[in-house]
RNA sequence: GUGGAUGUAGCUCAGUAGGUUAGAGUAGCGGAUUGUGGUUCCGUUGGUCGUGGGUUCGAGCCCCAUCUUCCACCCCA
């Protein structure tokens, strides 16, 4: 080997072990989408740049990963960019596709590409992967997979209480401890309308976003150097410091927010959900969280973010309701909400955690050891039937000694492992082993498929 | 995009102030045991020390560049 290859920055190859706790982690998710009515949909992984830009924020479209255009790229160029190195200008003529960013717009653009097809209320999953041109860390990566649940076309907050319900019940699969946050962008709106910002209220979001982390004084440092006035600022601290449950807060906030139609009517949205929420005996805990804000521009409504309560990572679900985002793509008046699972994070939560379940690793329940030509025809017709009963088995492809087999089957986890030679072929009888405990028996096909059909069962 | 750390066998890591042929554990392979794995014992393969330059009589170690991974900022799943 000259040189070793290797793979893009961010990006990860999968071997099979890791592949069947994915493929848990998709399962367990997809088998609960199925459950609450969602249909399946995928999109291509590049979009056109047009679709892609401005709807994620000024960070969000330096995070696009662009594709450079087929053939001659330079040909449309413009001279005098080029010669000015003006690498933004000279990007719109040799690039018009991106990797999509996330589902959730190619969704919309979907949506309004498709409307003469779906039918309203429309509830579609999508697992794929994503790219972001971010630098990357632990839990944070180049290319990842999402899983997106969205409704559109219906503006019932029982969609919204639909979704929690969602994760309530993803996470309780997979066995993970998490907490709900949530939030309402008009409340955001509201609270900026009233300190007399509005047009800040970007800025005040991202900043009180990080109260979390940074503490109140930073974030209050942060705000002066966005440029809010000191009168608005000492406004916003009472909203900052809320507490108590969720019903006080909304309280608080909503005398507050007296003057504000916007901010109320979010105040007055987050009351339903939790109304309807309450009688639901959830176990993930949904707390209002005025300080979750949440970076992508195209939410308008319900904000949510799902924290892992045994590990420190980031939000490891989020999403949010979004009023307008079809109108963008020319058809208005279409409105959505829906969440995002990260799986790569629950991967990493999981697998820190040890929540796999441990047999997740076999596939093959049953290995034929091979012993020779004679043997191998002997078996290839057993083989076959055990296939079609539905037992995973395989045999040793050629006459290995038996150490190397047995090994084999060790290495491969594999329950079990038949023998047969000259004395089995004689009396019609397999050795079955059971590697777990190192016994074997001798037993005719049928039993042998009832045995194993029975151990699969009892796992 | 900015700043910091890291990179030695498939994996986990040693490697003394720059000085012969770079080590260990583990995995792999072979044997003890040719119809019995996982435990044990013996033997053995495997490295252009991330990559490319430079300094030096001499570089795994020093300098520069570059890439990876990790950490912080930013942002996010």
């Amino acid at each position: 080997m000259a040189q070793k290859p290797s793979i893009p920055k961010g990006t990860r190859d999968f071997g099979p072990s890791e592949m069947v706790k994915r493929n848990f982690i998709f399962d367990t998710v997809k088998s609960v989408f199925k459950l609450y009515g969602y249909q399946p949909i995928e999109t291509p992984a590049m979009e056109n740049l047009s679709t892609l830009m401005g709807k994620y924020g000024e960070e969000g479209d330096k995070l696009l990963f662009k594709i450079l255009n087929s053939g001659d790229f330079l040909k449309g160029a413009d001279e005098s960019q080029l010669q000015q190195k003006n690498s933004q200008k000279i990007t719109s003529y040799i690039s018009e596709k991106g990797l999509r960013y996330d589902l959730t717009v190619p969704f919309a653009r979907f949506v309004v590409q498709h409307r003469e097809e779906v039918q309203f209320p429309f509830k579609r999953y999508q697992v794929q992967p994503v790219w972001r041109a971010d630098n990357p860390q632990k839990g944070r990566y180049r290319e990842f997979y999402q899983c997106d649940v969205d409704v559109i076309g219906s503006d019932s907050l029982l969609n919204e209480v639909e979704l929690i319900q969602i994760v309530d019940e993803v996470y309780r699969r997979l066995n993970i401890r998490v907490a709900v946050k949530m939030n309402n962008r008009k409340i955001l709106s509201g609270i900026a309308e009233v300190i007399g910002q509005p047009d800040k209220i970007v800025d005040i979001t991202v900043a009180i976003d990080k109260l979390d982390k940074n503490g109140i004084e930073k974030v209050n440092l942060e705000l002066e150097e966005k440029g809010l006035p000191k009168s608005a600022i000492n406004q916003l601290q009472p909203i900052l410091h809320l507490s108590g449950t969720n019903f006080e807060k909304l309280q608080q906030i909503k005398s507050v927010l007296a003057t504000s139609e916007i901010g109320l009517k979010g105040v007055s949205e987050m009351e339903t959900v939790f109304n309807w929420l309450a009688p639901l005996q959830l176990q993930t805990p949904v707390e209002l969280d005025l300080t979750l804000a949440r970076g992508l521009n195209y939410y308008t409504g319900a904000i949510f973010e799902v924290k892992a309560l045994d590990m420190q990572i980031g939000s490891i679900t989020g999403g949010g309701r979004y009023d307008d985002l079809t109108g963008i793509f020319g058809l208005p008046g279409v409105s959505g909400v829906g969440i995002s699972f990260g799986a790569d994070r629950i991967y990493d939560v999981m697998e820190h955690l040890d929540l796999f379940p441990k047999n997740a690793a076999t596939t093959t329940q049953l290995l034929f050891i091979n012993f020779g030509e004679k043997e191998q025809s002997w078996c290839l017709p057993v083989i076959q039937q055990l296939r079609r009963t539905g037992i995973s088995t395989e045999m040793y492809p050629e006459p290995a000694k038996m150490k190397k087999q047995m090994s084999y089957a060790n290495d491969r986890k594999i329950p079990y492992v038949a023998l047969v030679g000259e004395e089995e072929m004689s009396s019609g009888l397999i050795t079955l082993k059971n590697m777990e405990l190192g016994t074997q028996e001798k037993v005719g096909v049928a039993e042998l498929m009832e045995l194993i059909s029975n151990a699969i069962i009892r796992k």
